[in-house]
DNA sequence: CGGTAGGTTGACGTCCCTCAAGTATTGTGG
DNA sequence: CCACAATACTTGAGGGACGTCAACCTACCG
């Protein structure tokens, strides 16, 4: 398929390369593949001779501590650049992992960042891009810092409710394939009790859990629990 | 004082500019100012119509909770770009504030983001720049994650060494401006508490205070301390 | 039908917070 | 130089949030 023609195009860093440029990185691409939820996309983002675009599916970016434990800094969705430190090789060691089944494209590093470096309008996208990520790592260093179990699950479901209208979807019932053990991986809890935090917000009624990977949300309710950050982490 | 002579000029953003663009640079300067500590140096750094560079002291990079608590982002030292946002406008409200007496040099924003459209070099410095801070805070996300408060003061002390080793200094005697409100607001835990552990690492041996904020440090025992995250925080 | 992965619940322990009272240490005006 | 206040730090007691361990339940898949 064209890149110029793929379903996430208008998402991804290169959405507004110029039309001529599309045959470039379509000549570096160097593959369409698909995972199985579970499978490990890369082991050490910085290692990789690969950069990756989600094209279909969820996957998460997470760093692994020497005692097992694992810190997810990250989720990916469909049009997402997997591959952050792309051009600088610095950073910590950092794997991406599929949450779902996933849709990957595929792309050689050298050959791609020859395109960043020609392309004014790429180069552009990806520090758009960057800024993003920034602004949400500061976004979640303060949830980390200030705020209770409950309201970081009620602030990390917020923000995938946020990012679904960003697609141009509804915001009322949302995709939302996480399991327990990601949500504490990504809050910093364990797994029994995201359980228990879960379990509440359904209880008080602010989110409805259904069988298939969906929840539907009370953002009224969710957005209160977090009225302590909200200035903040919402700013105007 | 002319920028090319400035004593922090090898350890800022604009360290490696071409010489005939240092003349531009101090055109875009709009003030060498001074602060006292405690003092606010901006209220929100994204509606900031100056940028700043630290020439002498220690601030920090905070954002501020509608019920008053604070989370410490990030601590800058001389030569430090203190506006991270100067190009995108994006990002959390967040301020900045003296740790110490500061020296500071201030900048038109539009001038000095006229200067980085223009200079490759200035571009690539910033950049390199934005992924340092990028990988601190994927750092300070995992250690706020996973690591108790104990862990993460060890964790945020061996950075400071980290960071006066790349700066040619000892690193067995470090400067440590900090009072215990600020180890608290930056690891996520009560100034009571940061006592407590503060006091506690004093009592093992693994650090001593000096009264005149210096610390000396026995950096095997803070590495001890922190063994279960380091191989994701300090790869090799 | 059994196996496996994911989720739930309870009991109990640890880490950290809260409140309150106290002690240096620093700064300020006389 | 001292008196006094303000700031920073210390310590203890009690409680709440979260972790740990173990048992159990449920849904799914071969």
């Amino acid at each position: 398929m064209k890149c110029s023609e793929c379903p996430v195009r208008g998402y991804t860093i290169y959405r507004s390369i110029d039309p001529d440029e599309w045959k470039g990185l379509e000549q570096a691409r160097s593959g369409h593949l698909t995972f199985k939820r579970g499978q490990v996309i890369m082991e050490d983002h910085r290692r990789s001779d690969s950069v990756y675009t989600l094209v279909k599916g969820w996957a998460y970016y997470y760093a692994l501590l020497a005692d097992g434990r694992r810190q997810i800094l990250h989720f990916f969705q469909p049009g997402d650049f997997m591959t952050i430190p792309a051009l600088t090789e610095d950073g910590i060691r950092a794997s991406v992992r599929c949450l779902t089944d996933v849709a990957a494209c595929r792309f050689d590093k050298v050959k791609f960042r020859e395109l960043l470096r020609q392309s004014q309008k790429f180069n552009d996208g990806l520090f758009e891009y960057v800024s993003v990520l920034r602004r949400d790592n500061e976004s979640r260093l303060i949830e980390l810092g200030t705020l209770k179990a409950e309201e970081r699950v009620a602030a990390l479901i917020l923000e995938f409710v946020r990012r679904a209208r960003g697609r141009g979807e509804s915001g009322g019932e949302i995709e939302f394939p996480l399991h327990l053990i990601e949500i504490a991986e990504a809050v910093g809890i364990t797994e029994i009790h995201a359980g228990r935090v879960i379990r509440g917000l359904e209880r008080k009624g602010a989110i409805t859990r259904t069988n298939c990977g969906t929840l539907k949300i009370d953002e009224a309710q969710l957005g209160e629990i977090i009225s302590a950050a909200r200035p903040v982490l919402f700013p105007g």
